[in-house]
DNA sequence: CTATATTGTTAGATTAATCTAACAAAATTG
DNA sequence: CAATTTTGTTAGATTAATCTAACAATATAG
């Protein structure tokens, strides 16, 4: 079973690997927040008890049991967000340091019963999808708003940063996950969005807040 | 800030302290399931951050700061199990595994809101007290159903000892906490008692049973 | 009160997770 | 391509939590 460290490992392994599912040691150790030798060790650590393939100066690979159990992992960070979000009336911004500690627990029935009370979520109190108990996650392809003409109805359904500071400068404007967004106009200089919606007429959104705002075209 | 293990080892001694609040390093060894040249330093440990006083050969005893620090992994503790089996429906029996990793987690307002949403109960799900957010643990002075005379009727309200196999056992004869039970008679021989209760009409309980039942005179 | 048993301590080793310093390989750049 | 920068590895140390073996103090029991 893999330990509290591990754990953490294996999620910013998964978070980390892109299309070729490569991941250097200097990322890691970047994200982990330890020197590379720390993550130097640790990836022998995790090769030992199957979870990557490490090569000596190349960059690791979870094997498909890493990717799994990582997933895993995730599924019980995002579960115990959306149960604090739902059932528990935290506010999204308060939740990620919470379930960066219960994720770690080991009880599938405390997970499973989370489930059920919320009716099987698939995503988020963020709008990232929550992964399924073999740990398959459902990809999902949103638009981020930078990407956006004036004119287009959106609905407002996930965010590519998940920080404290960025949730809060969103609830400070009142944007939610779900929202309807009209976009008034898009300046080319900056590439700034104006937006309307609820009882904002014209918010002006940075290109820095548009391109970590993910939708979906209405119409 | 305590860690896992330390918080472990605080419970313990807490549990453990008797009236004259000492513990000897032999009696926390078995406790912990570790060996006593590990309580050795880990008791050295405990001292140096102020928890407890420990001088060679002499049991041990907590600082008030190390009883209140105890008192307050004990309330998150119990306030899990409360809100595991009132909130999640979980059996009293399924709950202190659970618990037993929970109550690790660093999250005032976690724990807060767990209290808030159930009301602010006094008693976890097997009739321990949970201390305050000062630690301060209300006594409770319960009977043992075993110093109970035939003809009382009484009512159950904690227990003992609350290993799963006697919570299983409770379970098996619809025994729960607040259930009223009448005394039919006390076998001299062995100290079995037979009660009443609900639709079981006699029901005979062992004194190794009925030691673990606390209850409160209803007549 | 002495012998024996129990309880507690010390010494030294182990494992997990981390670090810094030094060095080596690979990548970048002029 | 050679020099420099960046990335990665090795060596060796540290801290927390544990162990076993050996020894020492205290308690118990004839
Ligand atoms: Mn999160
Ligand atoms: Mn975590
Ligand atoms: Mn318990
Ligand atoms: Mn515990």
């Amino acid at each position: 079973m893999a330990s509290q460290t591990e754990e953490n490992y294996l999620k910013s392994l998964f978070n980390l690997a892109n299309e070729k599912g490569e991941v250097n040691i200097s990322e890691l150790a970047s994200q982990m927040q330890v020197s590379m030798p720390t993550v130097n060790s640790m990836v022998k650590t995790l090769q030992k008890n199957g979870w990557l393939i490490y090569e000596k100066y190349k960059p690791v690979t979870l094997t498909p049991e890493g990717k799994k159990d990582a997933a895993l992992v995730i599924r019980k960070h995002r579960l115990t967000e959306m149960f604090l979000v739902n059932k528990m009336g935290f506010g999204w911004e308060e939740v990620h340091e919470i379930a960066e500690q219960v994720e770690h627990i080991h009880a599938p029935k405390f997970f499973e019963r989370m489930d059920e009370m919320m009716g099987y979520p698939t995503i988020d109190p963020h709008g990232s999808p929550i992964p399924d108990k073999l740990g398959r996650i459902q990809e999902i392809n949103y638009l981020s708003l930078s990407d956006c003409k004036a004119g287009q109805l959106v609905k407002l359904a996930g965010l590519t940063n998940s920080s404290t500071e960025f949730l809060e400068f969103l609830n400070g404007r009142n944007l939610s996950l779900g929202i309807e967004l009209t976009i008034r106009s898009k300046e080319a200089y900056d590439q700034s969005i104006v937006v309307s919606y609820l009882n904002h007429n014209s918010e002006t959104l940075s290109e820095k807040v548009c391109e970590k705002l993910l939708v979906k075209v209405v119409e």
